[in-house]
DNA sequence: CATATTTAAGTGTATATACACTTTTTGTGG
DNA sequence: CCACAAAAAGTGTATATACACTTAAATATG
């Protein structure tokens, strides 16, 4: 007998897309990315790219690190993701004054234009969610993955 | 005027973390992934691959397209996500007899077997994040999730 | 001060994701 | 039957994701 209940067997396939955190958290994030996406499109930036031109926009200059770890995402992770918005010239990656082997992200003035130009596309693409799951709905999903991203990371 | 609020200017992206759906939504996506990643990888099957076998084991034989469909994938994603599966010989994809256009996917030995095997770990990987989140908030979030995807894809 | 350790970041590789486009097969009107 | 539309799937390309490993700079330690 193993500390947890595993009786479970291949049987129950067919109930674990109902129960699977990751599965569903995986599914609900490509169905509303693609929302976002064709929202956005006619600002040019997709989901992720908006996220880090408000982010350095909001905080920034910000280290690689420190930005990371504010998105919850993998610091090589952001490396990449941070290229296509470079070469497009709407961040600007300079060496750290104080310590040299950081980096500071910042947006350039390309970039506050066409996140301002993409902010009222957000801002529809937030409605229509809103409008289709109601408010108190979204509000209460917003929390709860909050919470299961410290859930996630504590366990 | 538009029809939306445009209001919003950049001075308030320091909000936007905190409301953004997709934001959210891709953030609690890497974290879970990262918890389930962890915990399957003794069985050497990552989260997406626990998932298509686990469909193709509920209602396998099935075709690529109706494959995506129920994952709410799209249907290229899918085809590059068979391929590792495939290559390791824990799925089978040929062509249908009735439509020679279609293939179908189903587990083979290897793949139930590592699928048993994984399945406990998938167990206690759902523990630790009830456990964290708690199972009232854990059932609500999964709703939310199913949910969601219906307000996004009829938004 | 010299060395060892820690820290910030980049690279190689692999999976995950999806759009635009193409190929092959099926069905459908005339 | 034949031409054309519709459907199933694959490919090219690009972004997103992260682990293992490496490099370079800062800090701690003797």
């Amino acid at each position: 007998m193993t500390k947890y209940d595993t009786t479970c067997d291949l049987g129950q396939c067919s109930l674990i897309g109902q129960t699977c955190a990751v599965f569903n958290l995986r599914k609900a994030s490509r169905a509303v990315t693609k929302l976002y996406e064709e929202i956005l499109k006619p600002s040019g930036i997709l989901p992720t790219q908006f996220t880090l031109l408000v982010v350095t926009r909001a905080f920034g200059p910000v280290t690689i690190s420190s930005m990371a770890e504010m998105l919850v995402m993998d610091r090589t992770t952001l490396t990449r993701n941070l290229k296509p918005l470079e070469r497009e010239g709407l961040l600007r990656v300079v060496p750290g004054k104080d310590d040299k082997r950081s980096r500071e992200v910042s947006p350039t003035n390309k970039g506050l234009e066409q996140l301002e130009e993409a902010l009222p596309l957000w801002q529809e693409a937030q409605y229509r969610v809103e409008h289709a799951l109601g408010s108190v709905r979204l509000d209460r999903l917003l929390d709860d993955l909050t919470a299961v991203v410290s859930a996630a990371r504590s366990a």
